[in-house]
DNA sequence: TTGGAAAGTCAACAACACTGACATAAAATA
DNA sequence: TATTTTATGTCAGTGTTGTTGACTTTCCAA
């Protein structure tokens, strides 16, 4: 790659604007693909991705209040519960009144919900493998590297939050 | 941590479901930062997110057709002619007919669409430099070979199309 | 000349987000 | 106890972005 010059070189820290522009663009059609295999499943059941997230961190963290859900997710509690609304109509996820403090609301998924969660993430599960083990570990890991240093610093105490037990 | 039977761990292949979960949240999360930054800049100037796709690809390859655009966006030319007919009445694209074939009409950002791409794609390039420099070359390598798999093969054709030798 | 591709338009609709206002119940606190 | 705050839910209105379907105009090419 000749395109660089001399001084640009003597940078080592030095990152193009060509090289950030194909990682801007790789983001948005990598993350094109990501959704593309819920997308299908969700429309099947006239569902919409607002459903997928609201499903996929209730099947992550049972019994997670209604706040905490959308602290994680990032929308307004309208937008909010007009999904869950849905969803528990559906019979998907249940609302449980909390023990502690009778104004919080427990959800869960249902055997229904559990399945359609099941679904979904088995789809993108599969993308996801693929293309790990496509990559390999090493490039995973720094897949992970670089989306943490992408993410806004609130959302990263969501997503350290995980469960580290497993071994990467 | 342990939690891998010995089974699993003798396939070196073996990926873990909670592995896969962090990928899948990553993506989330560190989606929401990499659109954060222009969106706040959209606001201020009543465009979303529509507008700053159609800008961007529009920089990158002046003077490309509308189908083509319709192309690497994915989208439906209703859903892009409301986009472009905005930008093009506010003054930020230019429609030229086509020379060769007078029924296609070219795409070029004039002066003020320039500005507005800069100012968007400045903040976008910022947030993805510094997570490149606080993840290390070797990390930035590993993103764009997971997000490569994980791109449809549809998608992976416009973004290999890229000029790789601009620098700016 | 006729078929079909490229582009644009109109209408209707749906998903998903927003704001603002308001209601209810229960916890926390003054 | 009285008041405030918190958690949740709901209603109404609005905006962006996507979809289908139907239709027209323009114009290249067989």
């Amino acid at each position: 790659m000749g395109s660089e010059t001399a001084s640009k070189n003597a940078d080592p820290s030095f990152i193009s604007d060509a090289e950030l522009r194909r990682g801007i663009e790789a983001m948005f059609f990598a993350y094109r693909g990501f959704t593309a295999d819920p997308d299908r499943i969700l429309r099947k059941h006239s569902y919409g991705r607002a459903h997928h997230r609201a499903v996929h961190f209730i099947k992550r963290n049972p019994g997670s209040t209604v706040n905490s859900l959308l602290d994680v997710l990032g929308v307004t509690k309208q937008a909010l519960n007009r999904v869950l609304r849905t969803l528990i109509k559906n019979e998907l996820v249940e609302s449980r009144i909390g023990l502690r403090d009778k104004r919080e609301r427990h959800l869960f998924l249902t055997k229904t919900g559990a399945a359609l969660e099941r679904e979904l993430s088995d789809a993108q599960r599969q993308r996801i493998r693929n293309a790990y083990q496509q990559a390999g570990p090493v490039a995973v890991a720094g897949f992970h590297r670089v989306l943490d240093a992408v993410m806004d610093p609130q959302m990263r105490c969501h997503f350290v939050a995980l469960k580290d037990t497993e071994n990467d």
